[in-house]
DNA sequence: GATTAGCTATTAAATAGATAATATCAACAA
DNA sequence: TTGTTGATATTATCTATTTAATAGCTAATC
């Protein structure tokens, strides 16, 4: 089955795991949508009930500690975006992704070597 | 501006793309959903409304043509992806997309060398 | 000319998602 | 003891989305 988070959902949980776990108020702050402090306690209560994270007792505050990874979220939105999109074509996309004026060779050519390495592998 | 679509507009809008052009019942034929009828032409309206789709008569029937591209809708959903779950690493988010057991070879291939045409292009 | 088939138009209603006001509670300070 | 502060808990509201029932129209058919 496949995990989908809403747009606020996804807002919140980006931040949560950029910091390994965090607090309502460390989340509020680092949005740049103001919303009041319910708001994302919300969200959180949401996140929790879906079982996405867990949270713990920090002083008064509660941290909240992620049950799911990027890739876990990014999966489902990955396929849509492949299939509806790209007809499937991932070739289409990865086009569409390095098609931007601020993508530097650099990041190209990693991406070149990543494609390589794992050419080599499927080899094997 | 970037283009937001629902689930369900992007499910239609896809048909649309892959014909060319549809119909409510075209449609609702390539759906893997069973949706009534009205549902879908629902769903036209709105696209049509937001400026995504125009109709033009065709014996009894509309038959929708996509006023957006693609390109349009996935540019949106990308960048969130990218930015939200994959941190900016397009590497990472490559990484992904080509790590699951059915991605053949050639596939791989083609994208590399996709990437070396942009990277020439890039160098002049 | 009445009936039917195949559409579109109108309207409604249920559910999901986003936002936040207000109530509560616990700990610390005066 | 009594506020005050900084949290969480409860509850509500509004909007977007999804779904579809039903009404109405038109052309072909009997």
């Amino acid at each position: 089955m496949s995990i989908h988070l809403t747009k606020r959902e996804l807002d919140v949980m980006s931040v949560v795991w950029e910091l390994g776990s965090a607090t309502v108020g460390e989340v509020r702050d680092r949005l740049t949508d103001d919303l009041a402090y319910s708001t994302v306690l919300t969200v959180f209560r949401t996140l929790e009930t879906k079982g996405h994270v867990r949270h713990e007792q920090e002083g008064k505050a509660f941290r909240y500690h992620p049950l799911i990874q990027p890739d876990d979220a990014g999966d489902s939105v990955l396929g849509r975006l492949l299939n509806k999109v790209y007809q499937g074509s991932r070739e289409m996309l990865v086009t569409r992704l390095v098609s931007g004026e601020n993508v530097s060779p650099e990041e190209l050519r990693n991406i070149r070597k990543m494609l390589d390495e794992r050419l080599e592998e499927m080899e094997r």
